[in-house]
DNA sequence: AGCACGCCGACT
DNA sequence: GTCGGCGTGCTC
C-alpha cells in the first residue's frame, strides 16, 4: 500500500500544487481537505493548506519531503469554499496557494493555531476593586493607573497600550495578586433584541416574497431600489427567514459601508452578528471568522474578502451596492467580490441578492436577459418625494472659486429657509496644480506622471498616485519667481471660499485628509447630524452609506471631469455618483433639489440624467456597449506589467504577444502604454485581450499564461493578469 | 515571492 | 586578494 501524498496549496506565486507526505508519526486517515499544514518549501517553512490527500504523486518518490505538522484536527475551510476557491483559481488564472491564503484571516494564514475566542481583555476582580488605587502610586504607580484604568470597565491590549507605558509587567504583578483576572473576547457584535421591523409596502413585499420563497436553492435576483425606497428593510426581512429555517447569512458591503449606523440596524435580528472588515485588529479578525465557520454567528457582515467565510450552514448571500468599484481586488489576486458571491451562491446552492440604486451595467445586462430575477422598488418609502436635478450651465458665468452665482444663491435660499445643504467635488486638497506665472512651471510628482496636489492647510505638496510629499518652496524652483498660484479647484479650496461667503455657518469637510485622525469621521458627521454644520462637503466618501434625512439641496460643483475620459466606464461611474449624491437630500418629508454645475449643459448624458435619471442613462450606455462590443457584450483580460526600466514592461508585453499568436476568437490589443506610463518610479504598460465568448478568453488564457511565465522578459518585469478589470488603468 | 548560486567591478 | 552587484534557477 503506497503512502498517502498531501496535495498542498502553497502561498507562492508559483501556479501549482505541491506535493508531501504526511507528518511522521500522524495518521494521515484523518488527514483532510482544508486543513492547513506547516510544510518545508525550499529553504522556508510555510503555511499551506491541504487540496486533497491522495495516494500518487506525479512526482519520484525521493522528491517528496515531509510536512512537519497539521495544524488543524477539523478543516477550516469547508465544503463550498474549497470549491469556490479552486473555481476562483482558474477562473482568474491565479496561484492557487495565492487564493488559498487570501480567503484565510492573516492570523491563521501565519500559522497561528484557530482558538476561538478573541484578543485577551482584563478586568478587576471583586477583590481588586475593592482595593484604593492610591495605595500603590508610591511603589507601584502604573499598577495604580491600571487598576483606575479597569475601574471603568475591562480593557484590551490595544487600549491598554495606548494609555500606559510599560503595563505589561504591572499588568501580571495584578493578576499574581488577584486584583485582576484575563478573559477573551467574544468579538461577536452582541444580538439585539429581536424585533419587528415597520411594515412593508407592497412592492417590498414582493421582493420579501419572492426572495424568501427561493430560499434552500440558487437564484440570483437583482434588487433595484432607488435611494430610500427600504433595500436595507427587504434584506433584513430576507435574513429573518433565512434565520427562521436555521440557516446563515451573508451579507457584503463596500469598504466605507459599513458605519455603525448600518450595523445596528442588524442588530433587531437578534442573532449575533460577526463582522469583518480593514478595521480591525488581525485578532478580532480571525476570531469574528471562526465564530462564523462553528456556526456561533448566524449573519456575517462584511467587505469584499468576507466572501470567503466560510459558513456551516449557508441559507442567503447579499451584497449591497452591487455597483461598487471597492469589490474588485486592485492588486495580487484581482477578483471581483460580487461576482465570487454569485458563483458562491450556486455552489451553496443559496439565493444571491444584489441590491443597488444604481446597478452596474454587467447585472442590469443579467437582469435584461432573464438570468437574474429583476425586483424593483420604485418608490421612496413614507412619503418622500425624489429629488428633482437641475443643470448650472458654468459658461461665460463668473465663478467664486468654481461656485457660480446661481449655485451660491441656492445656498443661500437653502440656508435662509433652515435647509441642510451638501456640497460635493470629488477632488481632495486645496488645488490639482501649482503654477508659476512667470515661468509657466508645474509642480510635478518625481516618481509618476502627475502633478502635485498643493495642500494649503499643511503647505505641503502631495503627490495623489504615490504618496510623496514635500513643502510648498516659497518660490518657483525654475525661476526663483514669487508668483506661484494654485490651479483648479479641491475641497480644501472650496471650503475656505464658503466659510468666507457663509461666515455664519459651520462647514464640515468630509474626505479622506479631513478623516485621517482617529474618530474624527465620527466627529463630523455627528456635527453633520446634529445641524451644527449646515453645509456639507466633501469627496465620494461624502456620497456612500450616510444618510443625511436633514439635506434639502445637493450641489454638485464639477460633472465634467467624467465626461470626456478614455475609460469606457466613465459614463457610467459619472451618472452612478450623481444619482448617489442626489439620493442624500429629501429624505425626509422636504422635497430635495439636485444643482449639477457644467460647462456641458447640452451633454446628452447629463441631460439624460437630469431629465429621465439613471435607468434611462444606464439603458443608453447599454447600447452603446452593444454597438462597441465593450462590455457586458465582450469580455476582457488585461495583462499589466512594470518595471524600473522604461522599456522592459513593453518588451515583455510584446513577447507575450507574439506568444500568443493569433488566436482564435480573441483581439490581443496593444501593448500600450498605461494611461499613467509612471508611477511611483515605475514604467507601466498593458496587453488587452477582448473576446465575445468568455470560453474563448478562458481557452487562451489556460494554454498561454504557462508561456508568458516561462518568458525570459518576464523575470526583468512585475506582471499580473486582471480577469474582467474594473479600471483599465 | 524568497532564497540560493554564480560570475564580474571597487575596496580594506 | 575579498565584498557584493543582480541575472538565473528552483521550490513538492
Amino acid at each position: 500500500m503506497a503512502e498517502t501524498v498531501l496535495h498542498v496549496a502553497v502561498p507562492s506565486p508559483v501556479r501549482r500544487l505541491f506535493d508531501y507526505l504526511p507528518p511522521a508519526g500522524d495518521d494521515p486517515a484523518w488527514m483532510a481537505p482544508g486543513m492547513r499544514v506547516r510544510v518545508p518549501f525550499g529553504r522556508q517553512r510555510l503555511t499551506g493548506v491541504i487540496v486533497a490527500a491522495g495516494t500518487s504523486s506525479d512526482l519520484p518518490a525521493a522528491k517528496l519531503r515531509r510536512a512537519e505538522a497539521v495544524l488543524d484536527g477539523r478543516p477550516l475551510l469547508t465544503g463550498d469554499i474549497l470549491a469556490l476557491l479552486h473555481r476562483a483559481a482558474d477562473y482568474y488564472h491565479h496561484p492557487p496557494g495565492e487564493v488559498f491564503a487570501a480567503a484565510l484571516p492573516v492570523r491563521l494564514r501565519d500559522g497561528h493555531p484557530a482558538r476561538p475566542g478573541g484578543p485577551p481583555r482584563w478586568w478587576l476582580t471583586a477583590e481588586g476593586a475593592a482595593v484604593d488605587p492610591a495605595g500603590l502610586d508610591g511603589r507601584a504607580p502604573v499598577q495604580g493607573a491600571l487598576l483606575r484604568h479597569l475601574a471603568n470597565g475591562s480593557a484590551g491590549p490595544d487600549e491598554l497600550s495606548a494609555a500606559h507605558a510599560r503595563w505589561r509587567d504591572s499588568l501580571r504583578r495584578l493578576e499574581e495578586r488577584g486584583w485582576v483576572e484575563q478573559g477573551r473576547d467574544s468579538c461577536l457584535e452582541p444580538a439585539g433584541e429581536a424585533t419587528e421591523g415597520p411594515a412593508a409596502g407592497p412592492h417590498q413585499a414582493a421582493a420579501i416574497t419572492a426572495i424568501t420563497g427561493a430560499l434552500g436553492g440558487f437564484t440570483p435576483f437583482l434588487l433595484e431600489g432607488v435611494t430610500g425606497s427600504g433595500k436595507t428593510e427587504v434584506y433584513l426581512r430576507a435574513i429573518e427567514a433565512t434565520l427562521a429555517a436555521g440557516r446563515q447569512a451573508l451579507v457584503l458591503v463596500p469598504e466605507i459601508g459599513l458605519t455603525p449606523q448600518a450595523l445596528a440596524r442588524f442588530r433587531r435580528l437578534g442573532v449575533p452578528l460577526a463582522v469583518l472588515h480593514s478595521g480591525m485588529s488581525d485578532g478580532q479578525r480571525a476570531c469574528a471568522w471562526l465564530a462564523a465557520r462553528h456556526g456561533e454567528a448566524r449573519v456575517v457582515i462584511g467587505t469584499r474578502s468576507a466572501i470567503f467565510t466560510p459558513l456551516p450552514e449557508p441559507g442567503l448571500i447579499i451584497v449591497d451596492e452591487e455597483h461598487d468599484p471597492s469589490y474588485k481586488q486592485q492588486e495580487g489576486f484581482r477578483y471581483s467580490g460580487r461576482d465570487l458571491a454569485l458563483l458562491r451562491g450556486q455552489l451553496a446552492g443559496v439565493p444571491v441578492v444584489l441590491g443597488s440604486a444604481t446597478p452596474s451595467l454587467e447585472s442590469l445586462h443579467q437582469a435584461n436577459e432573464g438570468r437574474y430575477q429583476r425586483l424593483e422598488l420604485p418608490e421612496r418609502a413614507a412619503g418622500a418625494v425624489a429629488p428633482g436635478v437641475e443643470l448650472r450651465d458654468l459658461r461665460g458665468r463668473t465663478l467664486d472659486e468654481g461656485l457660480g452665482q446661481p449655485m451660491i444663491q441656492a445656498v443661500e435660499r437653502e440656508l435662509a429657509t433652515g435647509g441642510q445643504v451638501l456640497l460635493f467635488l470629488n477632488r481632495r486638497g486645496y488645488a490639482p496644480t501649482l503654477l508659476c506665472h512667470d515661468c509657466g512651471f508645474v509642480a510635478h510628482c518625481e516618481r509618476c506622471d502627475a502633478h502635485l496636489t498643493f495642500h494649503q492647510g499643511r503647505g505641503r505638496l502631495r503627490c495623489h498616485h504615490c504618496g510623496a510629499d514635500q513643502a510648498v518652496p516659497p518660490a518657483c524652483p525654475a525661476c526663483g519667481s514669487l508668483d506661484v498660484r494654485a490651479i483648479g479647484l479641491g475641497t480644501e479650496r472650496i471650503e475656505r471660499a464658503l466659510e468666507r461667503l457663509f461666515p455664519e455657518t459651520g462647514v464640515a469637510r468630509i474626505d479622506r485628509d479631513s478623516t485621517r485622525a482617529r474618530g474624527r469621521m465620527e466627529e463630523l458627521l455627528e456635527q453633520a447630524h446634529s445641524g451644527e454644520a449646515r453645509i456639507l462637503l466633501g469627496t465620494q466618501m461624502l456620497a456612500k452609506g450616510h444618510h443625511f434625512p436633514e439635506v434639502t439641496l445637493v450641489g454638485i460643483l464639477d460633472a465634467d471631469q467624467g465626461l470626456y475620459s478614455a475609460d469606457f466606464r466613465a459614463a457610467e461611474r459619472l451618472a452612478q455618483l450623481v444619482t448617489q449624491v442626489a439620493g442624500r437630500a429629501g429624505r425626509a418629508e422636504r422635497p430635495g433639489r439636485v444643482l449639477i454645475q457644467t460647462h456641458h449643459p447640452d451633454h446628452p448624458l447629463l441631460q439624460r440624467l437630469a431629465e429621465e435619471g439613471y435607468a434611462a442613462c444606464a439603458a443608453e450606455a447599454l447600447a452603446e456597449r452593444r454597438l462597441a462590443a465593450l462590455p457586458p457584450f465582450s469580455h476582457l483580460a488585461l495583462l499589466r506589467a512594470e518595471a524600473p526600466k522604461a522599456d522592459a514592461p513593453n518588451a515583455f508585453l510584446a513577447a507575450a504577444a507574439r506568444a500568443a499568436g493569433d488566436p482564435a476568437n480573441v483581439l490581443v490589443l496593444g501593448p500600450v502604454p498605461a494611461p499613467m506610463e509612471r508611477r511611483a518610479g515605475r514604467y507601466r504598460a498593458q496587453l488587452l485581450l477582448q473576446a465575445d465568448r468568455r470560453s474563448d478568453l478562458h481557452r487562451l488564457l489556460a494554454g498561454w499564461l504557462p508561456e508568458v511565465e516561462a518568458l525570459p522578459e518576464a523575470r526583468r518585469t512585475r506582471w499580473s493578469l486582471d480577469v474582467d478589470p474594473v479600471d483599465l488603468t
